[in-house]
DNA sequence: ATTGATATAGAACACATTGTTTTTTATTAT
DNA sequence: ATAATAAAAAACAATGTGTTCTATATCAAT
C-alpha cells in the first residue's frame, strides 16, 4: 500500500478512536473527523463513503486482533482429549487481548445505541433485580452488582429472541425461560 | 390539557412509532417526523429541544404503561410468605404488557447502538458459543439457539462491568466469572 | 355566544453538515 | 527522472437544524 494512504487511513483511525472516546457515535460527525485528522475532505471520500462504512473498517481491524490467535487455537484443539478447563484460558485470552485494546473498546462500548430508551429500560429491570436478589440471595462467585447487570441483559436478550421471534412463544413460556436462568 | 396540544403530541409520537420501525434512530431526522406528521417545524419545537428529548418522552410513556402494575403488584407482596412462583407470575406480567406494545418495543429494539460494531462483535462471540455447545451440550430448558445468544450477551455484559471497573479484576477473575455462568 | 388566552401554521432566516467536483501541489514507485 | 497517483484546497448544491416572527384557528371559561 502506498504510503501516503496508509498514513491518511491511520491519521483518520487515530482520530476516530479519540473521538469515540469523548463522545457517543452519533453525535461525531465526518467534519470532526476532518478537523481532527487534518485529512481533507475529499481524500476522506475517497476511502470511506460513510461513517458507517469507517466505523465497519475500524470493526474489522479490531477484531481481527483479538479474535484471530484464539480462533486458531481453538481450531487446533483436540477436545476428545480433554476437559472444561481449557476454554477458560480460551477466554482469558479474548479478555488479555481486549485489555491491550481497551481505548477503542471502552470508547465503543460506552457508545449504546437507542441509548436513552435502553437506559431506562435498565433502570427498571434494576430494581426489578434488585428486590429479586434481596429476596433469593445470589451465592455465586460474581459481585452481587454484577450478577444484578447480568440478570438485566438475559432479560432484555430474551426479549430480543422473543420479538424476532414474532412473539410465537406465550409469554409464560418466555417468562420460564427468564426465571429458570436465574438458577445457576 | 389543551386538545389541541394532546392532539399533535399524538400525532408526533405516532409518527416517531412508525418512523422507527422503518429506519434506525440516527436515521431518523426531525424533518421526517414533521414531513410525515403535518406538524409545523415550530410546533414541534415549542414541544421537544431535540429527537432525543421526543424519544425520551415516549419512552417514559412506554415503559409507565409496561412496569406501573407489575411494580404496584410486587410492593404489596409479601414475600415472607410466598415462594419462587410469585417472581415467575410478576414475569409473565410484564411480557404480556410487551406484547400490548409489541410495535414501539420492535421498532426500538431493532434500532441498536454502534450497531456495526456490535454486530461484528456478536458475530464473533457466536462462533465461540457455537463451538462451546458442541462439545459440551446444553440440557437446559431454552432452545439452543436462544441459549447461545444469552451466552453472547452475557460476555458483552461482564466485558462491559469490567470496563467500567477500570479493567481492575485480572483477566483470569472475569474469565472466570464468564465460564462459571455457563453452568446453570 | 363572546371574549381573552394560547396553540398551531407558515415563512424566512443563519448556520452546520454532507457529499461531489475541479484544480493544483506533493509524494511515491519504478 | 518520470509517470502515476494521493492529498489538499476551494467551491458547490442539497439537506437538516434551531430560531424568530406574524397571522390564523381553536380552546376554555364565563
Amino acid at each position: 500500500m502506498d504510503k501516503r494512504e496508509e498514513k491518511t487511513l491511520q491519521k483518520i483511525h487515530s482520530s476516530f478512536t479519540k473521538l469515540i472516546n469523548e463522545k457517543d457515535y452519533g453525535d461525531i460527525t465526518i467534519q470532526d473527523i476532518l478537523d481532527d485528522s487534518k485529512v481533507s475532505r475529499s481524500t476522506f471520500y475517497s476511502h470511506y463513503k460513510t461513517k458507517d462504512e469507517l466505523l465497519l473498517s475500524v470493526s474489522h481491524h479490531i477484531f481481527e486482533h483479538v479474535f484471530s490467535k484464539t480462533l486458531e487455537e481453538e481450531k487446533t484443539h483436540d477436545y476428545s482429549k480433554d476437559t472444561f478447563y481449557d476454554y477458560r484460558h480460551l477466554v482469558e485470552h479474548i479478555f488479555y487481548h481486549v485489555k491491550d485494546e481497551k481505548e477503542l473498546f471502552e470508547g465503543i462500548l460506552k457508545s449504546n445505541g437507542t441509548k436513552m430508551f435502553m437506559d431506562e429500560f435498565r433502570k427498571q429491570l434494576s430494581k426489578f433485580a434488585d428486590s429479586y436478589f434481596n429476596n433469593y440471595p445470589y451465592n455465586g462467585d460474581m459481585p452481587l452488582k454484577l450478577r444484578k447487570q447480568v440478570a438485566v441483559e438475559d432479560f432484555i436478550v430474551i426479549l430480543k429472541y422473543w420479538i424476532n421471534n414474532n412473539l410465537e412463544e406465550s409469554p409464560e413460556t418466555i417468562a420460564k425461560y427468564y426465571i429458570n436462568s436465574f438458577i445457576r
